[in-house]
RNA sequence: GGAUGGGUGGCCGAGUGGUUUAAGGCAGCGGUCUUGAAAACCGCCGAGGGUGCAAGCCCUCCGUGAGUUCGAAUCUCACCCCAUCCGCCA
């Protein structure tokens, strides 16, 4: 795979209409612009359609001139076999080569131009996701737990960690620079723990298979989950023209793409404790104190591939246990749904669930769940074939935190801290740690 | 990194320039026969797109991309991937 005329290589052997449905738009104008609006994105229907109608008379052109091509081909080689004499059609077979190039080009072109049109455009919000365009905007939809009343000043996470001798950012930064974090001992087993619990408890209770997966992915896979064209500068580019993953929805999801599952397949639930990275482009400035935004960060991902009838309860349910992880750890969360400014790009609903963190005295994202619908599907060509066996149609997809680890680390500490500066382990958490129970500063 | 051999439909597999408009087989689906089943036999059996009210007709796809040719699964070039061996390495 070439790069630099790379422009649209990610849609090589993809069908010819991705992302959004032309066929759909075609049909419902109005409610894509509508749809549009609620990105705050200006009308797109009415450049997409004369493109479009360009498009389907530059393929129609292109398609009558292969189709006599073919002929012209057929007759010359029925006619070299009897010996009969070829000038004539191979002249207008010769003449024909230089007006198919060009017919060629022009349809190659627009395809291209529409792809790009439409690879850019965000998903079709649902409908009761709410108006808006700031957090404040959100909808809290359920709150679980009670705030632990401190008797003490409550400490933010790195105050705790460094107190405790076991959080380095000095050296991190030394070694790696900034928004990276050194964890040592107990500190460091708390995060191991922490990822085998959450894992055990998708796998075993929640019905999710685990699956080890590549951290480093291609162009394709980031096309599918829809961290390219628009998201290129929020993740890291190895010198071989791979990614590495921001979070491991993107290698999960992409397992499904090209594929065309048995119904009796669905739901496919896949889970994955990965390294996640981010550049954090355009969050200079913010939360540099602590772990909380890292460049690297372990994080365990849900993902669900489901019947389109079904993907709202598959949303619900993702979220349910996603919420099981907070509520077997004993700490409180709301469960936000995010207004259609704060939905992702690729997102038509999600639910963000967000952490008490008393040191800071903030609620803190700490697991998102996003039901895509078809969104990702189309882009990377997962579909399912219906019991029926003829119709084919594109899954849905969806994907969750179950959870970010490291913010789950920040939430232990700050909400299981004690008045002199150690840390209670959570009673799920102790067989991990080798039936610690407090953490403290190590002598 | 070097060498060699490979990439053809859900799977196996034939195919070295024109009746390939991808043989044949397996699996699957429907039917005949049967009390039922098996066997046998018959038929169906990829995706995307264009056009059309529809039936249908047409185009593209044999790893990817370019090229040669009136015509490419087949010839040429580059690249990707897989297997095996060597080197290196966890």
């Amino acid at each position: 795979m070439r790069r630099g005329k790379s422009s649209c290589f990610f849609f090589a052997r993809r069908p010819l209409f991705v992302m959004h449905d032309i066929k759909t738009i075609r049909a419902g104008a109005a409610a894509f612009d509508a749809a549009m609006a609620r990105r705050c994105l200006p009308d797109a229907s009415g450049p997409l359609l004369t493109l479009d109608a360009e498009r389907r008379a530059a393929a129609t052109a292109q398609q009558d001139a292969q189709s006599r091509r073919n002929v012209l081909a057929r007759e010359i080689g029925q006619a070299k076999r009897t010996g009969a004499d070829t000038v004539s059609q191979e002249a207008e077979a010769t003449a024909l080569r230089g007006e198919m190039e060009r017919l060629d080009r022009r349809s190659a072109e627009l395809d291209a131009e529409l792809r790009t049109a439409l690879g850019a455009l965000p998903n079709v919000l649902d409908a009761d996701v709410p108006d808006g365009t700031e957090e404040a905007d959100n909808r809290e939809l359920k709150n679980w737990g009670t705030k632990r009343a401190f008797e003490f000043p409550a400490r933010q996470h790195f105050e705790l960690g460094e107190a405790l001798g076991l959080m380095d950012f000095e050296r991190a930064a030394k070694i790696a620079g900034s928004r990276f974090t050194i964890l040592h001992g107990a500190l460091a087993r708390l995060e191991r723990a922490l990822g085998q619990f959450m894992l055990d408890m998708h796998t075993l209770r929640h019905g999710y298979t685990e699956v080890s997966v590549p951290a480093l992915v291609n162009e394709a896979a980031f096309f599918g989950t829809n961290q390219l064209p628009k998201f290129a500068a929020d993740s890291f580019r190895t010198t071989d023209g791979r990614w590495l993953i921001p979070t491991a929805e993107v290698p999960i999801t992409n397992m499904v793409a090209d594929d065309i599952l048995p119904e009796a397949a669905l739901p496919v639930r896949r889970t994955a404790l990965t390294e996640c990275f981010r550049s954090e482009a355009g969050s200079a400035g913010r939360d540099t104190r602590g772990m909380l935004r890292q460049h690297q960060f372990r994080k365990v991902e849900l993902v669900s591939v489901a019947h389109p009838d079904q993907s709202d309860a598959e949303h619900e349910r993702m979220t349910r246990c996603a919420e099981a992880v907070l509520e077997a750890l004993e700490i409180p969360y709301r469960r936000m749904l995010l207004c259609a400014g704060d939905t992702g790009f690729g997102a038509a609903r999600t639910h963000d669930l967000e952490v008490w963190l008393p040191g800071q005295g903030m609620w803190r994202e700490i697991s998102s769940c996003s039901n895509t619908r078809a969104f990702q599907a189309r882009r990377m060509g997962a579909r399912f074939r219906a019991a029926d066996g003829k119709t084919v149609a594109h899954v849905h997809t969806l994907n969750g935190s179950g959870v970010a680890v490291g913010r789950a680390l920040i939430a232990v500490l700050e909400n299981y801290q004690q008045a002199d500066g150690s840390v209670r382990v959570p009673e799920v958490l102790r067989p991990g740690m080798g039936g610690m129970e407090v953490i403290r500063r190590s002598a």
